[in-house]
DNA sequence: TGTATTCATGAATTAAGGTTCACTATGGCA
DNA sequence: TGCCATAGTGAACCTTAATTCATGAATACA
């Protein structure tokens, strides 16, 4: 029994090295390198290994792309859950969204704009989808305690979610490169003009210190 | 020179027409039918044929996705363009977007969110940054007369552009349809909400009734 | 009418990478 | 030690459309 586990556990490593060599060789050079042979290879495995863990390559990579999304929505979640105004929660959770992906650049890129297959780009809706399933609940709080415009809080969340979302298309592109001051900077501008939508009054300070190192 | 322009025009006609094709097949029944022998069929060409026109199976619905495009582009353009103040303006330039969308549903279901090959996706960056760009011209005029809060143009549209473009990608699904009335609804939430984001006063009307119907 | 040029045809070819599978290696177990 | 189940291997196979091209038809022009 102890040893039928050392060995599920290599089942469950291997796997893993899957998973990380497919999200490495996206992280590194995008969606063009996302080829079975090449993440083998990566991973130190055959071709043909990769069949015993996923059923095909759109399964590989929606479980790569779902792993990195849940980080980021928990992320988000987290701060959605936090104490504070919702505005200010709203304003923070942008804000570390987009300094998260803009310090993971190559890769949030790839998650988020590059042309890819179609399989690919259904994932993303999912994702997107549930990032915006955390907006729209905060956006629910907001519009509760008077802080927000009363308005459908899932149409709110999506364009909550599609503009911080199309504001990191171009600092994320390749060819741009903000500094790290330069993404913050961005970001801000993001998260303020983002969260703006739904302000019934002033709009809060666009310092959200604390939680932006999570 | 007489005859050689009618060879040229009939030249014209059949690009025209696989154009027409391509565009139809994608209206119809989205991507997965956009493959060259089935638009040559419909068009009424060899396979062949269509190589005349076209570089590549890429170059053709690029083109088919310029055509469109710019269409709406020059819809939106021309409402940028308009007198009135830049917060009319662009709810009214955000409505008609959204209301021409969801008339023509299946088409902007796929122009903006239905997954797709990669060099279709590399084309739509192309098409929103075109949209972004009508959007900041109208965000620059906002800002310089003192309506729109102070904010980066390029930024700000692209904001603008993302809420209102991934709210519609609900609405749009083949899944969803709503009613002419629904969708103006819709179309009102949305262009109240993303124009929200750069006003510096009160929210202005959201009744763009005279150019709702270009 | 003859001929050169252009255009159309669509079956055959190509390409590229995902997927399979017959075989081998490993490790647990009696 | 020998056997079995399970995991690993990677070259060969397949699939699916895009793309090509040898051939034929049509048109312009002398």
């Amino acid at each position: 029994m102890a040893i039928a586990a050392v060995r599920l556990n290599q089942l469950v490593e291997t796997k893993a090295r899957i998973l990380d060599a497919a999200r490495e060789a996206v992280a590194l050079s995008g969606w063009k390198d996302a080829q079975i042979a090449l993440i083998a290879a990566r991973a130190g495995v055959a071709t043909g290994s990769v069949y015993r863990y996923f059923d095909s390559k759109a399964d590989l990579y929606a479980q790569v792309l779902g792993l990195v999304s849940e980080r980021e929505v928990a992320v988000v979640a987290a701060i959605v859950e936090a104490e504070g105004s919702a505005s200010q929660c709203l304003v923070d959770a942008i804000y570390t969204f987009s300094v998260r992906a803009m310090r993971g650049r190559r890769l949030a890129y790839a998650l988020i704009a590059e042309p890819c297959e179609p399989e690919i780009d259904a994932a993303r809706l999912k994702y997107r989808a549930a990032l915006a399933d955390q907006i729209a609940r905060l956006v629910r709080r907001g519009i509760a305690n008077g802080e927000f415009v009363e308005i459908d809080a899932n149409v709110a969340a999506s364009c909550v979610t599609g503009a911080f979302m199309e504001a990191l298309v171009g600092p994320l592109a390749p060819e741009a490169a903000p500094d790290s001051d330069a993404a913050k900077a961005i970001a801000q501008s993001i998260a303020g003009l983002a969260a703006r939508m739904l302000f019934r009054h002033a709009t809060p300070e666009l310092t959200p210190v604390s939680r932006a190192s999570a």
